[in-house]
DNA sequence: TTTTGAGTTGTTCGA
DNA sequence: GTCGAACAACTCAAA
């Protein structure tokens, strides 16, 4: 009787692509799928309520695809080092294999448990393919991480993508099945209520909707993408984040199809080149956060420790709830708590806002997106938060404050973005319809809009507002200068 | 060591 | 309405 292999599932909830499982299918051994839900971790950014909602669904197709091949999963909740060590113990199990991560957890969670298992003569083995390079694979002359992105994926350019991986074809179980618990009793849907309407009308999680969701992709919105990803109204991103971040999809798989496609030339050059690019985005985030793991709490920049934040709570209900009087920023905000996600360019114009129109932490705002995005993750979220705060590597600089008014005008330009996620003000012509406080009465009367009752007038004055951030920023300049001074003592 | 060129996504102002 | 410059300085990466 042959020892099983375990195959820890943490983000790569697939099983194409996947080197790990791969590996342990092709090692002949009985294997264990095993999925280890923590929950409890003390320190650590647990699940958001709209990523739990995706998980529940994910790991049940999961479960699904391996029953098809012979497997099935196997659902344990506790801290992973102690749960995995359980079912090592419980299965005699003789080798582990995993695919590593690149949180502030990943790494001394994985030396922990390699050391657990070396302790008991298991072999461990750890596989790369949540990325495209990993981080050792990528660094200056000097041989230290890069801090900024164009020399970064220039770097990342002048090495080969490796190859997709197969998947496993049949998945011997184990002759002694092994115990887990139930999905549904892990409570990962929300019941009351059930607020995950939305979530079901916009998204399919799993594998297979994942690989649908890039050959759509390629075969229609890759082509308009340079310039159709930036317009909220209409299908012009891939959608593919949520499926990334849980690994449903690997990026060399859509690197490689992506790829081809360039390769090929269907006169969708650029678009596939932009798309290459966002994966390159992608890769740089959780390169930073593998480097500088304080990334989510603390600002990359030390400087910006002193800025002058605001304490304003009643703003910040505003901004969560798409009720600042801003159109564009609203719709956003209610299209994230809707459907779970929210469109690129609006996240940055509405995280702008957060930031500098409301001169609210960063971090509040990166909370908050934590708990209501499908796609959260940890090191785009926080890497993105800083950007936009300024605080971050190769951020935009401090000057550079979004006008909510021009972003709409220029990106949603009929509006229909805004109509849809704020329905209130969907009869106001197109030339009010980012600016309903610039309508003449009659106007507003006409499309049944009442400032303040209907919907409410801008929280805050953008010029003032533009001009205040423009000084908080001053301060922290002056402040280092002083702080220089005042080291001498 | 010093120097040099460059750096995702913008806005405003004045000609 | 359109266009170019200013917005400020700093840090990074490489030569």
């Amino acid at each position: 009787m042959t020892a099983p292999v375990i195959h820890w599932f943490r983000h790569d909830l697939r099983l194409a692509d996947n080197p790990a499982l791969s590996a342990a299918a092709a090692s002949g051994a009985p294997l264990i799928a095993l999925f280890v839900f923590e929950d409890d971790t003390p320190g650590a950014w647990a699940p958001g309520a709209a990523s739990r909602w995706w998980l529940h669904h994910s790991l049940s197709a999961l479960d699904q695809s391996l029953r098809q091949r012979g497997g099935a999963l196997t659902l344990r909740r506790g801290p992973a080092v102690d749960t995995l060590m359980q079912v090592v113990r419980e299965s005699g199990a003789q080798q582990v294999t995993f695919t590593r991560g690149y949180g502030p957890h990943a790494a001394p969670q994985e030396t922990e448990i390699a050391e657990a298992l070396a302790k008991s003569g298991v072999t461990c083995r750890r596989f790369g393919g949540a990325l495209l390079f990993e981080p050792e694979a990528v660094a200056t002359k000097d041989g230290r991480p890069f801090r900024v992105f164009t020399p970064f994926y220039k770097a990342c350019l002048s090495q080969p993508v490796s190859d997709p991986v197969a998947s496993p074809e049949a998945i011997r179980p184990p002759s002694r099945p092994v115990t887990g618990d139930k999905l549904a009793d892990w409570a990962l849907l929300p019941t009351r209520p059930d607020w995950a309407g939305g979530l079901r009308e916009t998204w399919t999680p799993g594998e297979d909707a994942a690989a649908a969701r890039l050959d759509a992709f390629v075969g229609d919105a890759m082509g308009r993408y340079a310039t159709d990803r930036d317009k909220p109204g209409v299908t012009g991103t891939s959608r593919l984040s949520p499926h990334l971040h849980f690994g449903e999809i690997g990026p060399r798989q859509c690197w490689h199809r992506v790829h081809h496609a360039l390769a090929t030339g269907s006169g969708q050059d650029t678009g596939a080149e932009v798309f290459l690019r966002e994966l390159g985005w992608r890769e740089f985030s959780t390169h930073l956060l593998h480097h500088w793991p304080t990334l989510p709490d603390h600002p990359f920049r030390a400087d910006f420790a002193n800025f002058p934040w605001r304490d304003d709570d009643a703003s910040f209900v505003a901004w969560q709830r798409g009720r600042t009087g801003y159109p564009i920023v609203d719709a956003g905000m209610r299209e994230l708590w809707r459907t779970g996600w929210m469109h690129n360019r609006v996240r940055m114009v509405a995280a702008s806002f957060l930031i500098k129109h409301l001169l609210i932490p960063w971090q509040r705002g990166e909370t908050w997106f934590w708990d209501t995005l499908v796609d959260a993750d940890l090191a785009n979220n926080a890497a993105s938060w800083q950007w936009v705060a300024g605080c971050g590597a190769d951020a935009a600089p401090y000057f550079r404050i979004f006008n909510p008014v021009l972003q709409g005008q220029k990106f949603d330009s009929d509006g229909a973005y805004v109509r849809r996620w704020v329905p209130e003000l969907a009869n106001l012509p197109d030339k009010f319809i980012h600016q309903p406080w610039a309508a003449p009465a009659a106007t507003l009367t006409a499309a049944k809009v009442t400032l303040g009752d209907t919907y409410p007038h801008p929280i805050v004055d953008h010029a003032t507002a533009r001009r205040r951030a423009l000084d908080a920023f001053a301060q922290i300049r002056s402040a280092r200068g002083g702080g220089q001074d005042a080291t001498g003592e």
